[in-house]
DNA sequence: CCCCCCCC
């Protein structure tokens, strides 16, 4: 019998998700399950995604949890890989996103399907307690704590500074990781990986303006702001990408939760301080990527900070947002990234990010580091001022995506990640762990300060508005838009061209109620047909055939319970101001993943 | 000395 990599799971569970030698290295492991997870799609909206497979790897001591890579879901559908099967793991990848390691297996080598599972494996997930508060921001996690592996891939030497000592002024370079306040007399030698725009302030303490800049060398890296005069001094010499030696600045206790940088400490650029490129720029590593495959962004938590690579499929025009909280206008450009994985995502510029960016070259090819997970649509994304984005970087994963899109990837039609494709509802994914009761949702205002918030619902539907069920809509593919009879043909202004007959839409408007209280929940079409189980027109034609049947159509419709992902927004109709609720998607419950829901997390209560 | 990261 195959001998399993002892000890592996564990490198697995804590290394450095960039340490190359660690996720490439043929580990020998044993698979404990095979699970499908996610995403069916009930509302009959057409494409189904590609199913995913969660499966638990052991090394005979411990075991984890990880995705199997959608390329290689056949081997679970052949039973090439089943329970027991013993395999070389060949490449994987890691992402580290707020407390929570996603190992992703892309390549594998089967070696034998044994009967038992060899040895007790232990969970190593089990005890893992303070997985949560360890790194808040992760992106920048794998950036900071290089091991001397992963620079050394990098990079062509794999030694540390402060050696060799340099020629000339700079004597003592000290590592990122070596900087304090009880530090005086150095010198880093750091690659700029971030440049901010440069901001302006006001408030009661006075005004100012800054910037900020992250700066990392192969021992990990550190924020530093200029204010004022250090702007107009540094902001034209601090290049993004260049090398710079720096020295003089003021080394601050770093308050954490304003940053991603995973440092205890910050610089502040004072009028003394130094600062001089470097054009020998060995043992400075460029930015390391942990880069999320599109598909897989649901499996982030909203607000999580991730690394993607894309090829931009559109780019938005720059328009202006307007920001209630901050009382300004803002720049914003929305482009459509894909990838490989088959699915596309929402990503947003702000400000002179959104402004600047060339729309000289049609679809290149663009990596985003330390971005916004949001819910917009199901999932999207965003830039933080922190981001960064490379058009075209030298690095494998662009050539691969570059190879892929001319020859392929432009004829492609992508998976968004909303479940309703029409732009209308949107919302967050239904999320199991974190359904709010009826009552809860009223008592505690969801909705409320004229912000929309998304929760998840589980509910049964008690009734259902019979009146005003469905509206003619405009058959074009997703116009939606009213259309009138006028001398039997069906006009939209919209698309300014009539039509021989409508395509029935669903408006839903049902009670709903679960073990707390009830709510009115509004509804779109794919409400409609995932609770009648057919389009509108269908059930309007049977109610022009037979009016008894509609009525125990309507009827038979009561009494069923659907997980709902809501949007609780504030409307105001005839000058009474109240909160509605908008289903974003309804499923029907399937109670065989209920049940293992469940399990799991009575499982997951004994073990803590 | 900022620390907001926005909108649909």
């Amino acid at each position: 019998m195959s001998q399993l990599s002892a000890g592996c799971i564990k490198l697995l569970q804590t290394a450095d998700p960039g340490d190359l030698d660690v996720f490439n290295s043929p580990y020998v492991v044993q698979f404990l399950s095979t699970k499908r997870v996610g995403n069916t799609n009930p509302t009959a909206s057409g494409a189904t995604p590609p199913d995913r497979y969660r499966i638990i790897m052991s090394d005979g001591t411990q075991y984890m949890q990880a995705m199997l890579a959608t390329q290689l879901n056949e081997m679970v559908t052949s039973n090439t890989i089943t329970k027991n099967t013993i395999a070389v793991l060949e490449k994987l990848t890691c992402s580290f996103v707020q407390g929570k390691r996603l190992v992703v297996v892309l390549g594998l080598r089967v070696l034998e399907h044994v009967a038992e599972k060899i040895g007790e494996p232990q969970n190593i997930d089990a005890p893992a307690s303070g997985a949560e508060t360890a790194t808040p921001a992760v992106a920048s996690a794998s950036t900071s704590v290089p091991t001397p592996a992963a620079a050394s891939v990098n990079m062509s030497s794999s030694s540390r500074p402060p050696q060799p000592p340099p020629k000339g002024r700079h004597g003592n370079i000290y590592p990122i990781e070596g900087l304090s306040p009880y530090q005086n007399n150095w010198t880093i030698k750091a690659r700029v990986t971030q440049k901010s725009d440069i901001k302006t302030w006001s408030n009661a303490r006075g005004e100012g303006k800054l910037f900020n800049v992250t700066l990392m060398d192969d021992s990990g890296e550190i924020r530093g702001t200029g204010f004022n005069l250090a702007v107009d001094e540094l902001y034209p010499r601090l290049e993004e990408g260049k090398v710079y030696y720096i020295s003089k600045a003021r080394v601050n206790l770093a308050k954490k939760k304003f940053s991603n940088v995973n440092n205890d400490y910050e610089l502040s650029f004072e009028r003394n301080t130094e600062v001089e490129e470097c054009h020998e720029v060995t043992n400075v590593p460029t930015i390391k990527y942990n880069f999320v495959p599109l598909n897989l962004l649901e499996e982030l938590n909203k607000d999580a900070i991730c690394d993607v690579i894309g090829v931009v499929k559109e780019a938005s025009p720059v328009t202006e947002i307007t920001s209630v909280k901050q009382n300004r206008q803002i720049p914003k450009r929305e482009l459509t990234l894909v990838d490989k994985s088959g699915f596309s995502v929402r990503m947003t510029l702000w400000g002179k990010q959104a402004e600047q960016y060339s729309t000289a070259e049609s679809s290149p090819v663009i990596a985003f580091k330390g971005v916004k997970v949001g819910d917009f649509g199901g999932r999207s994304l965003s830039m933080y001022s922190s981001s960064t984005m490379h058009v075209n970087p030298d690095i494998d994963e662009c050539f691969t995506l570059r190879g892929w899109y001319d020859s392929s990837g432009a004829e492609q039609t992508f998976k968004a990640h909303s479940m309703s494709g029409g732009g209308a509802a949107s919302g967050a994914a239904f999320n199991r762990a974190d359904i709010r009761s009826l009552d809860e949702v009223k008592q505690t205002g969801y909705g409320m300060p004229e912000k929309p918030e998304n929760f998840s619902a589980r509910a049964t539907i008690m009734h259902i508005k019979a009146d005003n069920i469905s509206y003619p809509a405009c058959p074009t593919q997703g116009c939606n838009k009213k259309v009138l009879e006028i001398n039997g043909t069906w006009r939209c202004e919209k698309c300014e061209q009539s039509y021989p007959a409508p395509e029935h839409r669903y408006i839903m408007s049902m009670a709903v109620a679960d073990y707390s209280g009830q709510a009115w929940l509004q509804g779109f079409n794919e409400v409609g047909v995932a609770v009648f189980g057919m389009t509108a027109n269908e059930l309007l034609e049977k109610k022009e055939r037979d009016p008894s049947e509609y009525n125990a159509i309507m009827h038979k419709a009561n009494c069923h319970t659907f997980n709902f992902s809501c949007r609780a927004k504030q409307d105001t109709y005839n000058e009474n101001t109240r909160i509605r609720y908008g289903i974003s998607r309804i499923q029907p419950l399937n109670y065989k993943e209920e049940a293992i829901a469940m399990r799991d997390l009575l499982y997951s209560a004994w073990a803590r």
